[in-house]
DNA sequence: CCAGACGTTGTT
DNA sequence: GTCTGG
DNA sequence: CCAGACGTTGTT
DNA sequence: GTCTGG
């Protein structure tokens, strides 16, 4: 899965926008836990654009915004039964992009953090959007779609989270295409080498929001 | 018909 | 144990 | 995802 | 909003 991730505003998250068509900037955010504030870039009057969203959706039809159910992340496997997450992925399907993830590696009882990250490009994460409200009190959401680890991951963690390849950036943002054409998209799959690194500990608590320092030699796996 | 749920992960 | 906040 | 709270009364 | 359970 994916419950805590990086975006810094370096060469690989220019490019990333360069290639999506938005002429924007990332904020740099260290260790962005859910709820927080994203950037994210979504398709709208047919030109993707850069949009602050909450990472924690939040249904249209829900009563009150709340943080009852488990929002930030959508099983790749059941959208499209889901009540909340089936309107959306047929038509607000938005690139969460990053430059890092985080997992926890669980061993006899104890957790570990470590650090994914491509070495030379950013993440384009596939995830989902809705909006809650009228007007200026409009709230923008999102989620991120998590699948079934690949193989090489699998030591790290059981689940992973949806990484695009550039050639199906057009088509996942379309708002025209329906998602059921392209739930081939989210089999587990990667999209280049990864660099994996045991991080500090620190990274734990939301709260620290600054750069975290590895613990140890970083390695790289690959399908 | 109305009421109530609507989610994920990990662990046992 | 379970919920809230980041 | 993990960390931290989880309570009341009275006084400033 | 839409589905499931009673």
């Amino acid at each position: 899965m994916c419950g805590r991730f990086n975006v810094i505003d370096d060469p690989f998250t220019q490019d990333l926008l360069e290639q999506l068509e938005v002429k924007a900037r990332l904020d740099t955010q260290y260790n962005i836990a859910p709820t927080e504030d994203i950037q994210v870039v979504m398709q709208e009057d047919g030109a993707n654009r850069l949009r602050h969203m909450r990472w924690w959706l939040i249904p249209s039809w829900v009563k009150e915004p709340g943080t009852k159910y488990s929002m930030f992340n959508a099983r790749a496997e059941t959208l499209e039964q889901s009540p909340a997450f089936r309107g959306p992925f047929k038509h607000q399907r938005c690139i969460i992009p990053a430059s890092s993830f985080i997992e926890w590696k669980s061993e006899n009882g104890h957790k570990h953090p470590y650090s994914i990250r491509p070495s030379d490009q950013a993440f384009a994460f596939a995830g989902l959007w809705d909006h809650w409200g009228h007007g200026a009190e409009r709230i923008y959401s999102c989620s991120m779609i998590t699948t079934d680890a690949v193989q090489a991951f699998q030591t790290i963690h059981n689940r992973q989270p949806v990484m695009l390849p550039r050639d199906a950036f057009d088509q996942w943002l379309n708002p025209d295409i329906e998602g059921d054409e392209l739930i081939h998209l989210l089999r587990p799959t990667l999209p280049c080498a990864l660099e994996v690194l045991e991080i500090d500990p620190a990274i734990n608590n939301s709260r620290h929001k600054k750069q975290i320092k590895p613990t140890g030699e970083p390695f790289q796996i690959w399908v």
